[in-house]
DNA sequence: TTGATACATCAAAATATTTTGATGTATAAT
DNA sequence: ATTATACATCAAAATATTTTGATGTATCAA
């Protein structure tokens, strides 16, 4: 699985699976499946504090989760594809893994 | 994506990710792609101090991406095979989100 | 040009996770 | 019985993450 994979996509995917840990960036994560989102979308739907959802998506950002496109005083977010299809590799070889049992500890 | 997903599987995810958010952890998964292997076999390939891998072990137990086999002394861990096609099914609801770019804070 | 809006950033506090080293339990070999 | 092995568990310490509230910056509207 990993082995297949070089050092710095492992890199790529543990700092996604850091990015995917917290339940509500999940939420986040969630609300921009329907597209592009700004922070006050997303305060208006969480009630989280401004800062809070700023903090939450500098850490999707920083992940490369997710891609911003500023327009006058907003910053819409986005999904990026690119991450999902890299997550989406991963987790395929991790489902293709062979269960063969093997004796250890001799 | 997870509004189609019930809440239990929610919070099934939640843990899921977080059992993947630690770089030690996805050694630990790594090594688990060949199949099953035992705390003193993760000792070996990877030097972590044996607590610490319990540790990390108990966590990837309690999201339910592992099984544990006792024979004797030894007790084999394995990847779960159930756990890791939830996590599929998650990631393929993510990937197929639909990308329509709507206005927003208006 | 003043004030409001949308968001980022910062430092401190709160909280959660991880590591360590010691101790405990069960199994098995001598 | 005694000792060694394989692992779990525990409490304390170390470390990392998250939250909060304040302040900063850019854009826009009046």
């Amino acid at each position: 699985m990993l082995k297949e994979i070089s050092k710095l996509k492992k890199e790529n995917i543990s700092r996604l699976m850091v990015s995917f840990s917290d339940p509500f960036r999940l939420e986040i994560i969630d609300l921009m499946m329907d597209g592009e989102v700004c922070v006050c979308d997303i305060m208006k739907l969480t009630h989280l504090s401004q800062s809070r959802i700023s903090y939450h998506i500098k850490i999707l950002k920083e992940a490369g989760l997710i891609s911003d496109r500023q327009e006058g005083r907003w910053v819409y977010y986005s999904l990026n594809k690119e991450s999902l299809l890299l997550i989406k590799e991963w987790i395929f070889s991790l489902t293709d893994y062979s269960s063969n049992r093997k004796r250890c500890c001799e």
